[in-house]
RNA sequence: GCCCGGGUGGCGGAAUAGGUAGACGCGCAGGACUUAAAAUCCUGUUCCCUUUGCGGGAGUACGGGUUCGAUUCCCGUCCCAGGCACCA
């Protein structure tokens, strides 16, 4: 019998592929192109587990699958190689990051490689690689020399701005800039080179900007938001804090609208578009000054709802607030600065984990502009200084945080609105924040809805000249600086402290003998002196974000050798947007945003003709692992503990010790008792440290009636079929119990293990140590890992990606079932055999049946539209029950298995090209061609074609049911009439007995789908 | 708290336009081949009642609704996973 070998298949034709360089792809073909990326793999050390490859499994499916359908096929690799982990292992080791990350890298691809994948390596990219980071380093300048129009709306060379400011000042320009006053053309002309600097500084589209940051003192840098989860650093779990910093930052708020709108545009999910949408945060409303009482200071706030604004009983200032000391009264102001400064310095953790509403009053009242009423001001860290004007006006009647700050300093509540049709009752017992609702005590709103008054008030404000209407974003700058050395430099030389984009590109990294951060908040780069300095001024130090090389790749693939542009323009038209991306959902509000505003810029220039990155994503979904987990039981009547850390009772007997009160079958009197047993003296560990471990096996714990049990973590590679293989894992391992410390003594009804050791009657017993199952995360902690690695050398790459594939929808997260593996593995040899003939191969040219041909054409149908809809599980099963019908027919025959093979060569590609191989034995070497000449590898074939005639049935098995209940079934022709349908239906005897002479109501008869009589 | 998914056998899952619920695989049970084992093949496997067969009843988280017919559509409840969280 020829046997399946799949280790042998397996290498020889990766070498071959690889000789041949059949993946190898060209950027003119007169074939339509397709682009299908996986997203950028950081090179992790810790190597890829089963989880992994998944969506690299599915991509690759489509890639081949596209490939065969006469698409010219883009489907690259490579590595984002800059990254904090690298960096924190050389300042613990002092090893080179670029050391590190090739030797990750260098594990990456072989554990890739034998997969059997069909990237193009030709095209790898690396972003720490000078010829790759000079182009993000050129981008930035980009950003630098750009600045946003919002009246043609889109970002323009700042030369056109310059040229405004010459003529016209600032006046008239609508662009995106931080806050900025008003100036002339003359005072622009007037001013100089430091002047000029800050004033461009505010409109560039990358810039200095003086913010907030999260600051991570372990780390010794600046984190993004989305690098800070629950105050702790994301990486490593260090503390954040905030604290102010001038560092780089691209202007993204720039393109928050077009970030927005672009959403509508694209395929995605509705999960990552969602969060998009709320990271974006888009509010409409209205911005209104509030005048302070005696004196000229307007404070302006940000509200969506005006309408609510006569229920305004006090306003509130976040403790950043600027000119907040002005406003207070004496004798308030230093209360007011006290509070204010602890606010401002307490860190994320501490503000997050106060919820209680904390504030001072200011000593000042403001005048509400609509009661004219004075209203207090108060200072408190619930209202935030980065959103809207830092300031809001509080209506505690229709907000539940003005409410609760109302209620902790017993500030005055009046309700406004009112639920349609009910009248509210006071004292208000919470905010009645619903936008249903009629105006009341609201002067000229008065019975309006929420929607009409919203509009009214905006009217209003905007006609008596205190205020306008306005858009506001969650959204905040992109910070762009590290204080870290494993990352881009930037192309930047302060001259005399004024930023000067250094033309001569790449900006090489320079050594540097420590990694550590300085600490100051300066990175590693600051203390390269020689670099730093240079005839022309200083350079910047920071480095560049892990997003920045990412937020372009996908284009250097297009031609990742140019060195005179990111692409070639032909390459970037033909390419164009990435047809389907497929990577985790993680990056949600990361690396997917910032590439689609890079991606809108670079559109602006005109350097790309898209503004959309990615055509369509998929969201790959976890493999989770199993972790095994042993009971612990307990004695109903706390008697004993038989399991756990309790200590045992034991006595010493001179040479050995005697183990008291475990209970043990004994056998002639047929029921537990507990016994002493002997422990040999073979220990060097001090008596009193022991702890013992006590298991019980399922049948005692039960004839004992013991309840209760905790669970303790096991070594999953020993659990067969739910039952722990005790002497298995003894055999193989000490460390079968993860416990810091200890022995274990595993107890069923024919002896006992003590010690690793059998003490009992039957040799090689085995218990029954029944486990329980629990999912969870994948992770190295959690001991549940399994490596591509070793199921391969078990099963074979095949098996492995039909397995991931046929484990679920790709989306869904599902754990992983070692034993599921057997079936598809099954399965390929089932395949094999098909083809096979006890030892020879048996493929014949017989004319195929209309059956055999119908099983090819459905399962032609099947696969393609699964792959065109990524249901990748049930295109395995396709081929599962093709394979059964056709071993069933012992069909053997080429016009059936060709074609056949064709299908499975994308989910299956070493297996199917041995097979093609085989079948075309003759001729195969001389056709090997490159570009699909002549026969060549299966996979530049052409994906067979569907022939629907083949699946036309002639009659149906009709279900027939009696009031909904299916009750029989019944065959007629599909081009039957339903009239004789009927006729038939109602005469038949089993239809008959269940209508039981009850009046017919209706009869539904769906041609070739359904019968139903309804009595 | 808010937003977005989801809940189907012992397990992973299928049902691609509202039309035979449980495809395919795992596991389990039984059988064939074999000196034996492995491999392979065959049969059965939602639950309950009946059990010799025939047959009957219930059933897609729960409770309602629309419909000749609902896993699929609508309303309410519960549970699970993910995201956001003082954004005015």
């Amino acid at each position: 019998m020829s046997q399946y070998d799949f280790i042998e298949i397996e290498k020889k034709w990766r070498q071959f592929w690889l000789d041949k360089g059949i993946y190898k792809v060209e950027n003119d073909s007169p074939k339509p192109k397709y682009y299908v990326l996986d997203m950028f793999p950081y090179p992790s050390g810790a190597g890829l587990h089963v989880g992994h490859p998944l969506g690299y499994i599915a991509s690759d499916i489509v890639a081949r699958y596209k490939r065969l359908n006469g698409f010219n096929v883009l489907h690259p690799m490579g590595y984002d190689a800059f990254g904090l982990p690298a960096e924190q292992y050389a300042i613990q080791t002092g090893q080179h990051p670029s050391i590190t990350t090739e030797n990750n890298i260098q594990t990456f691809r072989r554990q890739l490689d034998q997969m059997g994948f069909s990237f193009d390596w030709s095209r790898e990219v690396r972003t720490s690689d000078p010829n790759y980071y000079r182009w993000t380093q050129w981008i930035f300048g980009l950003f630098f020399t750009h600045w946003y129009n919002k009246k043609t709306n889109r970002a323009e060379s700042i030369e056109t701005l310059i040229a405004h400011f010459e003529t016209a000042g600032n006046v008239n320009l609508d662009a995106a800039s931080s806050d900025i006053l008003i100036f002339s053309a003359e005072d622009w002309q007037n001013a100089d080179a430091q002047k000029r600097d800050h004033i461009l500084n505010d409109y560039r589209l990358a810039f200095m900007d003086e913010t907030t940051v999260n600051w991570c003192e372990a780390l010794g840098t600046v984190l993004a938001n989305e690098e800070v989860v629950n105050g702790v650093s994301e990486r490593g779990g260090y503390p954040v804090v905030r604290k102010k910093m001038k560092q780089w930052a691209l202007r993204i708020t720039a393109y928050a609208d077009r970030l927005l709108e672009g959403l509508n545009t694209i395929d995605w999910t509705d999960s990552i578009k969602e969060i998009q949408r709320n990271w974006i945060g888009k509010s409409e409303g209205a911005e209104i000054d509030f005048t302070v009482a005696e004196s000229e200071l307007k404070i302006p706030i940000f509200t969506t709802r005006p309408d609510t604004i006569f229920g305004a009983t006090f306003m509130v200032l976040a403790p950043e607030y600027e000119g907040l000391e002005i406003l207070c009264s004496d004798d308030r102001k230093n209360a007011v600065m006290e509070y204010a400064n602890k606010a401002k310095n307490r860190s994320e953790i501490e503000r997050m984990a106060d919820t209680k509403k904390t504030g001072v009053f200011t000593g000042a009242f403001a005048t509400n502009p609509f009661t004219k009423k004075p209203i207090p001001v108060w200072v408190s860290d619930y209202v935030l200084a980065g959103y809207g004007t830092g300031a809001i006006m509080a209506v505690p009647a229709h907000d539940e945080r003005d409410f609760e700050f109302a209620k902790a300093f017993d500030l005055e509540i009046i309700p406004v609105i009112k639920p349609i049709n009910e009248e509210i009752i006071e004292p208000l017992s919470e905010a009645f924040s619903a936008k249903d609702g009629i105006c009341f005590n609201s002067g000229f709103l008065n019975g309006l809805s929420v929607k009409d008054a919203v509009k009214r008030a905006i009217e209003e404000v905007e006609k008596s000249g205190i205020g306008k209407k306005k858009i506001n974003y969650k959204l905040r700058e992109a910070g762009f600086g590290r204080q870290r050395y494993w990352g881009e430099p930037f192309p930047i030389i302060f001259e005399n402290g004024i930023p000067k984009l250094v033309k001569e590109l790449p900006v090489i990294l320079p050594e540097v003998e420590s990694y550590k951060p300085s600490g100051t908040g300066e990175s590693p780069l600051a203390a390269v002196t020689n670099w730093v300095h240079t005839p022309e001024g200083k350079r910047e130090t920071d480095t560049m974000p892990g997003w920045a090389g990412s937020s372009w790749y996908f284009l250097r693939y297009m031609d990742p050798e140019n060195s005179n542009a990111i692409a070639d323009k032909t390459a970037l038209n033909y390419w164009n947007q990435v047809d389907l991306y497929v990577g985790g959902s993680e990056h949600a509000t990361g690396h997917l945003l910032y590439s689609r505003f890079w991606t809108k810029f670079l559109f602006d220039l005109g350097i790309i003709s898209w503004d959309e990155p990615f055509k369509k994503l998929v969201n790959q979904g976890m493999i989770q692992g199993i972790g095994e987990l042993l009971p612990r039981y307990t004695l109903e009547d706390n008697s004993m503990n038989m399991a756990g850390s309790s200590r045992i009772e034991y006595e010493n007997s001179g040479e050995d010790r005697i183990l008291r009160n475990l209970y043990i079958e004994d056998q002639s009197l047929n029921q537990f008792i507990p016994q002493n047993i002997m422990l040999p003296r073979n220990r060097n560990v001090e008596e009193d440290k022991v702890f013992w471990h006590v298991y019980v096996s399922e049948d005692i714990a039960n004839s004992l009636n013991l309840t209760g049990f905790a669970k303790y973590r096991i070594e999953s590679n020993f659990v067969e079929n739910d039952f722990l293989d005790i002497p298995q894992a003894i055999l193989t391992s000490k460390k079968l119990i993860n416990s810091e410390f200890g022995f274990n003594i595993f107890v069923c009804s024919d002896g006992v293990w003590i010690n690793n050791k059998f003490y009992g009657k039957i040799e090689n017993a085995v218990g029954n140590f029944k486990t329980i199952s629990e999912v969870e995360k994948m992770s190295k902690s959690k001991d549940n890992v399994i490596t591509p690695d070793d199921v391969i050398s078990k099963y074979g790459a095949d098996s492995l990606r039909l397995y991931e594939m046929f484990l679920g929808p790709l989306t869904d997260s599902k754990p992983w079932n070692t034993h599921g593996i057997e079936g598809v593995s099954r399965f390929l040899g089932k395949f094999w055999r098909l083809f096979f003939d006890g030892e020879n191969f048996a493929v014949n040219e017989e004319k195929a049946t209309a059956e055999e041909l119908k099983i090819l054409h459905k399962t032609i149908k099947k696969v393609s539209w699964d792959i065109d809809n990524m249901s990748f599980n049930t295109s395995v099963s396709a081929f599962m029950v093709a394979t059964n019908e056709l071993g069933q027919l012992k069909c053997k025959k080429r016009e059936i298995l060709e074609p056949l093979l064709i299908l499975l060569a994308p989910f299956a590609p070493h297996i199917t090209e041995e097979l093609w191989d085989l079948l075309h034995q003759a001729n195969i070497q001389a056709s090997h061609l490159p570009q699909g000449e002549g026969l060549g590898s299966i996979h530049l074939q052409s994906w067979p074609a569907l022939d629907e005639k083949y699946l036309v049935e002639n009659s149906f098995s009709y279900p027939i049911s009696i009031n909904g209940k299916t009750r029989t079934q019944l065959e007629f022709p599909l081009d039957m009439e339903t009239a004789e349908i009927e006729k038939q239906v109602l005469s038949d005897e089993t239809v008959l007995k269940w209508i039981d002479g009850k009046p017919l109501k209706k009869i539904i008869i769906v041609k070739g789908r359904i019968v139903n009589v309804v009595v």
